[in-house]
DNA sequence: CTACGTTTGTGAAACATTTCAACCCACGAC
DNA sequence: GTCGTGGGTTGAAATGTTTCACAAACGTAG
């Protein structure tokens, strides 16, 4: 019954009374071979259960069929969404897409660098822990096809697909100014994540611009963008002097304004009355929140769709050429900050 | 400067003077070969920036290096910490993790399925749409390490690995007797799902066994396990006539719950006191809630590791047993239930 | 009936690795 | 000296595909 080996093209080949070649016409160039044997080998192919031994495919024809991605950290929805989109656009082009999660540690990430460095992949796409890393300079010294994903790099070295932080941060500001507030944190952190700081550039730029005096704009920093960072950010925020403290906060992610309007809540605060909060990314789970979460949303699907077809594009047209694709996120306002 | 092939090890060969064979021997048994000519090896290795084409490798030995998940929603945070256990297993035998999602899609599932085959590898785990679909049998037959997460299979023809769902149930609605509650509402659906149907059976026993009415515990069905459905019902619960009107809400996931947690929020109710709510997988964002959630917690990670032990046991031990595998749901009360 | 073009099918080479039997060589025991 | 012994290394076969130059078969126009 257990037939142990698997079948091979030569099995098929033999049961169907064909060449090897034909088999393998039937495969990649079935019109080329006549529809009776053409059959004829489907026939046999379904009879022996053959299946395709993708290792010898891509061996001897060169070309793998899989993209990779490697997410900075599993836990933030956003990054799946981000790879929902890549999937999508991998399924048109009939490519598997392999997800690595290096849970922002360097060294994981330089691992699964490696692993798909060995399986040969068509294209990586990377949300990088940083994206300055030799090891992903030595990448596009292989001419393996890399697109930086919600990052960008100084120089243009390679593709990549970002937002504008910056007007992220200027968009979140002036609305809760619009909505009156006259003092304001800004929640977020560690600084050494571009995002982070580009995102307070915007909202100090605004600030600057509304002539809104800079020490009203406090800088709450925290060490990751967590939900449990959210909190932590919270009690701060509840300890400062009545008259310091802020009526509305500016989170850098939606997780951070997840964990500050949690707290806030528990600690008897009413939102938006007492604390608006804005966040930035627009998980699925902002809108959920008990209290709708205002954010600054990222077209996260799209992010990840545009960043599969550049990396596609270079994979395949030889006079690619590397491009910065920028979108601008935009704010939605939900309950969490709006009307005073 | 970009050299057009990448080398391989006939390169390395030349490159350090030696065979073929020891060159393999440096990558495979190290142990076999002098620290001089190891040293040697590694250099040119070092030198050329040689990476081992995983393909050849596995054409030959015939053995890949990949485990692979198929997950059933990558919306729901759940299957991304199952997937999460079986990344740290993974790593641990050192082995790359393909992560598929079938998006409830049969069609997808299988599409999957045989891509997986044809790339070989060595198990695959899934959250399967329908546990007995045929193509599921299929693999078994063909010899492909199976094991099956969070779902179980009547017959006991693969591993599986899951939580203790009718058990899961009656701690719930055990729970919300306790806390006073005499009548309540079991929301999920569809039925078609093993799991919504077992929650929904233990939740009955209990409630017959601690000798309430029937009627008082009223099911309210959904089309699907996610947050929207989950303020749908809440609608449907909110416009029941107040004295058929439940006190307190079981849900069968925890994006029922949370949809069902901002619907009520929204529409002013107060949070245990006007209805009272408990979850089930306790995600990582039922914490997090504004009102944190109650939720019968299922060991995520833990899930996922198993099974992929249960996967290795399956492609490495010749004598390997198929098992069925029961972890046991606890309860893990929160402010939406508890405390009138 | 021949020459020629088209359509189908063939067979061997190539891909990059692993594996294994065989071989070489130095060294110690006798 | 000779004979094992065993560590170190080699070379060739094998893995399952794809590709490509070529052959065979078959019409068809002249």
């Amino acid at each position: 019954m257990l037939n142990s080996r698997t079948p091979s093209v030569k099995d098929v080949a033999a049961a169907a009374g064909v060449s090897l070649g034909t088999v393998s016409n039937v495969m990649n160039r079935p019109e080329v071979v006549s529809a009776r044997t053409r059959e004829r080998v489907e026939r046999a192919m379904a009879e022996l259960g053959f299946v395709r031994n993708e290792s010898a495919r891509q061996l001897r024809a060169g070309t793998s069929r899989t993209l990779a991605y490697v997410m900075l950290d599993g836990t933030n929805p956003f990054f799946h969404d981000v790879a929902q989109g890549i999937e999508l656009a991998a399924e048109d082009a009939d490519l598997s897409l392999f997800i690595c999660n290096s849970n922002s540690r360097a060294e994981r990430e330089e691992a699964h660098l490696d692993r798909l460095l060995q399986q040969r992949v068509q294209g990586i796409l990377i949300t990088p822990v940083n994206s300055e890393a030799p090891y992903l300079y030595d990448l596009t010294r292989r001419g393996v096809p890399l697109v930086i994903v919600d990052r960008r790099r100084d120089d243009e070295s390679c593709c990549s697909v970002a937002v504008d932080d910056v007007h992220g941060g200027r968009v979140a500001i002036e609305h809760l100014a619009e909505q009156g507030h006259r003092r304001v944190a800004f929640i977020g952190g560690p600084e050494s994540i571009g995002q982070v700081r580009e995102r307070l550039q915007g909202s100090r730029e605004v600030w600057a611009e509304l002539g809104l005096p800079a020490d009203d704009l406090v800088y709450l920093p925290t060490e990751a963008l967590t939900v449990a960072e959210g909190r932590s950010a919270g009690e701060r925020l509840a300890g400062l002097p009545a008259r310091r403290r802020p009526t509305a906060a500016f989170c850098a992610n939606d997780l951070l304004a997840l964990g500050l309007l949690q707290q806030s809540i528990g600690a008897g605060l009413r939102v938006p009355d007492d604390l608006a909060i804005v966040g930035f990314d627009d998980i699925e789970f902002a809108a959920a929140a008990a209290v709708p979460l205002s954010s600054v949303r990222q077209p996260r699907q799209e992010l990840g769709r545009a960043a599969a077809q550049l990396v596609l594009d270079e994979a395949t047209n030889p006079d690619h050429e590397h491009q910065q694709l920028f979108f601008t996120p935009e704010l939605v306002a939900r309950a969490s900050s709006r009307a005073r």
